[in-house]
RNA sequence: GCCGCAGUAGCUCAGUGGUAGAGCGCACCCUUGGUAAGGGUGAGGUCGGGAGUUCAAUCCUCCCCUGCGGCACCA
């Protein structure tokens, strides 16, 4: 476009162009604008790549100068600079203390950092308070590309091995950028505010320090990792705030004592002692998928818990998760040795052992298998997290024995049934990740064509949204995982296909075909849930223990205002009950204040209070959880309105 | 498993080198009250487990267990 080399073009956002010196910064593009751009200027957008100000432009591009009002460039910036004010503010607290890393997370940023003693809470105080005199001195950011040897030697000479071991990690094209304030100084690739003084001072928050591992590394030191939010202004961090205050209101561990749903112990960490009310939600749940499983022509079985190390040895299990297994030893009288068998801590290879009872036809297939398998593995302990990370659990587990050729069909109708699940079960969307052949796998070329197309076929029958993960997948087959978005915005993965080519062949099963040989049958690892366990604690969260009527461990309290309304109380329970609604009375001494209170914070979703009035009228007052006003109807209705109420969606 | 923090009544939490306290809940009594806590009385604790220091440990030290927040892991 430009006639001279030494000049070129920017074209604006409107579609206007201006000509200037090549080398020019965005910075001086801005302040060519107007003053007042050049003061509010953050960054820009040049060829698509995000600019700091003060990087020259060397050829023809489009440019966007950014402000504190495009969000997303200006949250990047604020939240990447804080992560370097706070590496300063922690050095000029304590020089010896060495720096790793600062990257830009959800909501914030952390940085790592290596020093001897551990970072208190007044510890953030302080670099918090250090961190806003920083931003007050609002010194000018400068960038400076810098030759890797003098960088070493700079990083060698302040002891600063972390950022040496970085240096010689990035490739030896890359420019090394440095980037300053003041006189502290960060190895970054940018880009970078103006100044220190554009971080808003009053919209960051320390989070809390916790150790981390130099580079995601379990063999490498432990560093210590301080996490911070930060926002544009005060009330978008006072939001987030509020949000965090929210999820942990419905944090399940919380939710699960006060609703009397289930405990655990320390006799036998990472398992679930489930009370009545939990165990009520769990078996409703269980039935409705039983029954969704009958409709998509699923068999049930049911298999061992404790089974010989033979099998996983087999199976591979014992090379690959002997450590997470839990080991039984019997110690028999006359053996010659102890049996040693293992919890199982999954399904699959019982499920072939049941498979390979007798001769399986190709008219037998596909077969498809299902358990709720009750498995256990032993899960590192700082691994465990209520119900989300367990060591008992139970899954929603089902192997597909199909053909090649019935890939594609079982894959699009477990779709299809799954997200009729995810449906009824009140999330309404949910987003699929497909992951494609990893480096080191088995099975053929061939066969992994014929299996990654046949996934994605049947993806796109629902929807062409999904999202490619090429090389993730297990080393046995391809695998779609599918994630759901609760409430608040947190997504959870919980079902997941997964073709396996390889286990059938370890466990030898078989198949007659048409023409009488012997094939293998491809298997299909699938679950909808997941465990009970997990999926219970996030359908808790979810509904903040408020959860659907027919899932709902209490359904009904029957309320009287005064004692003389008890026999009736008692009538309307029974009717209830004969209709199938989990309903109990509460004629206890009290006002109905009173009982108003507590069987709200309980979370049961209908209130039925009975005085005088409803004896003579043989009507209750109805309240719904949440709701103020009350609602009068006669008995005979609403036990029709609960018992439709109550029916599970797949019955209604 | 690793780093840090924590563990006191059923729950939430206060507290002290001389073997403990509140609120809620629970039991009993009074109260029969119309939609988010009526009043009174009372019971309830091996202060997570073990060892050590000390005349004396719930408190200080060490080890272990469990939990919490991350990290690593998650067939």
């Amino acid at each position: 476009m430009s006639l001279d080399q030494s000049q070129i073009s920017l074209t604006f956002p409107d579609g206007n162009a201006r000509a200037y010196a090549a080398g020019i910064t965005p910075a001086e593009v801005a302040a060519d604008i107007s003053n007042s751009l050049a003061k509010k200027a953050i960054s820009a957008t040049v060829n698509g790549a995000h600019w700091d100000l003060q990087w020259p432009i060397q050829t023809d591009a489009s440019i966007a100068i950014h402000t504190l009002k495009d969000d997303a460039q200006a949250l990047e910036l604020i939240r990447h600079d804080c992560a370097h004010i706070m590496a300063r503010a922690v050095q000029e607290l304590w020089p010896d203390v060495k720096v790793t890393i600062g990257p830009v997370i959800d909501n914030g940023w952390y940085y790592d950092f290596d020093r001897a003693e551990p970072f208190t809470p007044e510890d953030l105080g302080a670099i918090e308070k250090k961190m806003k005199d920083i931003i007050n001195l609002r010194d000018a950011v400068r960038t400076e590309v810098w030759d890797r040897d003098v960088a070493v030697k700079y990083y060698e000479d302040r002891n600063e091995p972390y950022k040496v071991e970085l240096i010689e990690a990035i490739p030896g094209d890359e420019p090394l950028r440095m980037y300053w304030h003041g006189h502290w100084q960060d190895l970054c690739r940018g880009p970078h505010l103006q100044h220190t003084g554009q971080v808003p001072a009053d919209a960051f928050k320390l989070m809390s320090v916790a150790g981390a591992y130099w580079r995601g590394d379990s063999n490498r030191a432990m560093l210590q990792r301080i996490y911070g939010v930060a926002f544009k202004n005060k009330e978008d961090l006072r939001k987030y705030l509020n949000m965090l205050e929210e999820a942990a209101k419905r944090d399940h561990r919380k939710l699960g004592r006060e609703m009397d749903l289930f405990h655990m112990q320390e006799e036998a960490p990472g398992q679930v002692f489930w009370h009545p009310n939990g165990w009520t939600i769990y078996t409703t749940l269980q039935d409705y998928m039983r029954r969704r499983q009958r409709a998509y022509g699923y068999v049930e079985v049911n298999t061992p818990q404790v089974v010989d190390r033979k099998l996983w040895e087999a199976s591979g299990h014992w090379d690959k998760y002997q450590e997470n297994m839990f080991i039984v030893e019997v110690d028999e009288e006359h053996a010659r040795e102890k049996a040693i068998n293992a919890l199982k801590p999954m399904n699959c290879p019982c499920h072939v052992q049941v498979y390979n009872q007798g001769l399986k036809s190709y008219r037998d297939l596909p077969l498809r298998m299902a358990e709720f398998g009750a498995c256990n593995r032993y899960e590192p302990s700082g691994a465990l997290h209520g119900l989300m990370r367990v060591r008992g659990f139970t899954q929603d587990d089902a192997h597909i024995f199909c053909t090649e050729d019935q890939i594609e069909a079982e894959t699009a109708k477990f779709i299809e049934m799954l997200s009729g699940i995810y449906k009824d079960l009140g999330f309404e969307s949910f987003d699929i990740k497909f992951s494609t052949r990893p480096d080191v796998r088995a099975g053929s070329d061939e066969v992994w064509d014929k299996a990654e197309a046949a996934l994605e076929a049947a993806i796109r029958t629902v929807t062409d949204d999904f999202e490619l993960d090429p090389g993730e997948g297990a080393f046995y087959g391809p695998k779609l995982d599918f994630k759901l978005t609760d409430a608040i915005g947190r997504e959870w993965q919980l079902g997941t296909f997964q073709a396996d080519f390889v286990l059938p062949e370890r466990l030898d099963a078989t198949y007659i075909g048409e023409d009488g040989a012997k094939h293998r049958p491809v298997m299909l690892h699938r679950a909808i849930l997941g465990s009970f366990e997990r999926f219970l604690g996030i359908l808790i969260e979810n509904f903040a223990g408020k959860l659907p009527f027919w899932l709902a461990p209490r359904q009904v309290v029957v309320a009287s205002i005064i004692s003389d309304a008890d026999p009736f109380v008692h009538e309307v329970v029974a009717a209830l009950q004969k209709a199938g609604i989990r309903a109990e009375a509460d004629t206890r001494n009290e006002k109905i204040n009173y009982k108003v209170r507590e069987h709200s914070v309980g979370k049961v979703p209908v209130i039925l209070a009975i005085g005088m009035k409803e004896v003579e009228d043989r009507t209750v007052t109805v309240r719904r959880l949440g709701e103020k006003q009350t609602k009068i109807v006669t008995l005979e209705e609403i036990v029709a309105q609960l018992s439709a109420e109550g029916t599970p969606p797949d019955l209604a």
